[in-house]
DNA sequence: TCTCGACTGGACTTGCCGGTCCAAATTTAT
DNA sequence: ATAAATTTGGACCGGCAAGTCCAGTCGAGA
C-alpha cells in the first residue's frame, strides 16, 4: 500500500493535482474529465490511474485536500494573528481583495461547492477545514477579550461561527452574481459588532 | 414558439419539472439523468423533449425557477411582515425548523449550488430570487427603524447583505457537515445586532 | 363520426468518458 | 552492468446518457 515515489513521480503527481485544480476551478467538477486534466498537464491515461488507482474519485480527494490547505494558507500570516483591530482590518482587506482580484479563481468555492458534496472522504476534509478555520477566528476574538477589546461576555465560538458562515455565503452569491457587496457586508458588519461588543457590555464581571 | 398545452399537458409537463426538482435534491444535478426524471415520473423521452425542446438545459432552468419560488415561499408569511421583534424570532425559527426536519430537502441549496452554475439563465433566477430576498429583509429593518427599535443611521442594505449571506453560508454548511449551528449562529447573531444598535445609538438624530 | 393536432411510447443513434491493458522507456539499486 | 522497479504512452473496451425519430393514441371541435 505504501507506494514509493522517486522525486520524479511525487513531481508528476503534484503536476496532476494542481492541474486538476485549476481545471475544476475554471470549470467546476461536473465539467471536468480526466482527459482535461490529461491534456492540461501533459500525461497520458494510465499516468492518472498509477498515482490515483482510486481513479477519478481519488484525484478528487487528493485536490480537495491541496484546495482545503490553500484556502488557509492564502489567509495567512494575518488570520493567525488577529490581536489587534488593526490585523483585523488587515486580515478583512486579505480576503476582499483576494476576491476582487482573482474571483474566479477560487480554492473555497472549489472545496465546498463543487468537491464537498461528492465523497465521504471530501466531506471530512471540508469539515476538518472549517474546524480549523473556525478555531482561528474563535482565538482571535478571544484574544481581544482578554485585551477587553471585546466584551468578555460574547460567545466566541458562536461570534466566530456566525462570522464564517457570512465569509460562506458571501463567496457563494459573489461566484453567482459577481457582485462582492455580500462578502463585504458580512466582514463589516460582523467585525463592527465584535468592536461595539465592548459599548454595550462596558464592565459585566 | 407559443405552445399551446392542454391542462393535461401542462399537468404532465408540471409533474416532469416537481419531479426532476425532487431528484436533484436527492442526488444532485450532476447525478440526475433524463431517465432518472423519466423514471420518477413515469414519462418517456419524447414526452420530455416535447415539453421542453430545448432539452436537459431547459428542464434545468424550469426546475431553478421552480425552486427559487419555493425558496421564498416556505419562508412566508413571516418573511413580507418582520415589523416586530416577536415576528423576526418567528421568521428565525420557521427557517431553523425549516432545515431541523428535513435538511436535505433544500431547494435553496438546489438553486444556488446546483443549478446557478449551470447556464447564463439559472443565474439571472438565482441573482433575481437574492435580490427580492434582501429586499424583503431591508424592508423589515426599515419598518423597526420607523418604530424606533433599530437605529435609523444603521444601513438597512448592508444589514441585510450581512444577514443573507450568513442565512446562505449556514446552509452550505449544513449540507457539507450535518451541522445546524453555523445558521443559528448567524440568525442570531445577527438579530441580536440589529436589537442592540438602538442601544448603541439611542437617540441619534 | 371524422379529423386534426396535441400527446405518448420506446427503439435507436451518437458521442463521450471512466477505466483497463500491455508494452516500452527510464530510473534506481547492487 | 544489469536486473528490478518505477514511470510513461496510448490503443482499446464497455457503458451510459443526451438527443432523434417515427409510429401510435387520445381528445375536442366540426
Amino acid at each position: 500500500m505504501t507506494r514509493e515515489l522517486t522525486p520524479k513521480g511525487s513531481a508528476t503527481r503534484q503536476r496532476i493535482i494542481e492541474g486538476a485544480a485549476a481545471e475544476i476551478r475554471e470549470h467546476g467538477v461536473a465539467a471536468t474529465t480526466l482527459d482535461d486534466v490529461r491534456t492540461r498537464t501533459g500525461t497520458s491515461k494510465s499516468q492518472l490511474f498509477h498515482y490515483f488507482p482510486g481513479g477519478r474519485e481519488e484525484l478528487l480527494l487528493a485536490v480537495a485536500r491541496y484546495e482545503a490547505g490553500r484556502v488557509l494558507s492564502d489567509q495567512q500570516p494575518q488570520l493567525s494573528r488577529l490581536t489587534s483591530w488593526r490585523a483585523w482590518e488587515e486580515w478583512r482587506d486579505v480576503l476582499i481583495q483576494r476576491y476582487r482580484r482573482q474571483a474566479w479563481d477560487c480554492p473555497l468555492d472549489a472545496v465546498v461547492s463543487q468537491l464537498g458534496r461528492s465523497t465521504p472522504g471530501a466531506q471530512a476534509v471540508l469539515t476538518e477545514l472549517l474546524n480549523r478555520w473556525q478555531g482561528e477566528i474563535a482565538a482571535g476574538v478571544r484574544a481581544m477579550q482578554e485585551q477587553g477589546e471585546i466584551d468578555p461576555g460574547l460567545d466566541a465560538g458562536q461570534a466566530a461561527a456566525a462570522l464564517l458562515a457570512g465569509i460562506q455565503g458571501g463567496v457563494v452569491i459573489m461566484l453567482s452574481t459577481g457582485r462582492l457587496t455580500h462578502l463585504e457586508a458580512a466582514l463589516d458588519v460582523a467585525i463592527q459588532h465584535l468592536r461595539e461588543s465592548r459599548d454595550r457590555h462596558p464592565a459585566d464581571h
